[in-house]
DNA sequence: ATTTTTCCTATTTCTTTAATAGGATATGTT
DNA sequence: AACATATCCTATTAAAGAAATAGGAAAAAT
């Protein structure tokens, strides 16, 4: 439970890397190089990605991949969405039909929406552009910091 | 991914019930019929709780279980610990020798160090007695505002 | 034509969770 | 002693999702 899926953890790798590419086309030969992944792994998880729209591909020679909106419009939200659709952190928040009389009655239920908007929180502030800045800083809690509003 | 297991909520509502209960010993046919679960199900669960201590046991007619300490010395860091020994949010950072060289400029690893030491105060600060209360007064952020500083 | 590269569809493998099953052992009650 | 109530123990199965691989079709540049 709580397990961080490579797909996502691979995905975002991959948007920061054509972040960081600017207007040209990276080639999924050309992530691969940087990455320690298969060409074949990395087609499937940016295929994902190009159905939703984040990413614009290229065919043919000198053709590949590259973001379809700037890097700072990119929230670190939406990228979990794309790439996990069907899998909910909390089943009976996100499909009712599932758990419904329980309600706020069930402690589960009570504690899993409190770290679920504080997650939220954080993926909702951050964007792909953040990503590169803070994989060049070493460090993300400054950002966060910054965003974030304390109570 | 960051799908929440069946298997600590139910463990969760268990030992609010235990709590609930204060020191009788509950059998799981009645937890059973507090909880749409079977018994055999909820016999699973408890055993993992039994064997790291956290619950005692009766054999026997009038047997069952309680819990071995007061709720408000059972953090639900220590049940998630407890009920899921073996799975990593993020092995880079569980067991570094998985990925070992990405360190500080990996994005992913940065962002989910950043998310899981949230979820982590959280579940930390929590006690098995707040969940309780949290479940009677049907709210659990106000107990949580009054146990983390905003920094 | 040839090379590069995305696109599409399918399959396999692996891990983990979820759930079930059968019977052994202990304890209180009658 | 017999019986009912419970935990305990050890498997096994089923289902889901994640991870990874495979083969070839289609498009575009040189």
């Amino acid at each position: 439970m709580l397990k961080l899926s490579t797909r996502y953890r691979y995905g975002l790798r991959i948007l920061v890397s054509l972040a960081d590419n600017g207007d040209c086309y990276s080639s999924i030969k050309h992530l691969c190089d940087s990455q320690e992944l298969t060409v074949k792994y990395i087609e499937s998880i940016i295929a994902i990605l190009n159905k939703k729209g984040m990413v614009i591909s290229k065919r043919g020679a000198l053709g590949g991949y590259k973001l379809s909106k700037p890097a700072d419009a990119i929230t670190l939200k939406e990228v979990q969405e794309t790439l996990n659709e069907s899998v909910f952190f909390l089943e009976c928040i996100e499909k009712p039909e599932t758990c419904t009389d329980r309600s706020n009655s069930c402690p589960s239920r009570l504690l899993w929406l409190a770290v679920k908007a504080r997650i939220d929180e954080i993926l909702e502030s951050l964007t792909i552009k953040d990503l590169c800045e803070a994989s060049r800083l070493a460090d993300i809690e400054t950002i966060i910091a910054s965003r974030i509003q304390s109570p």
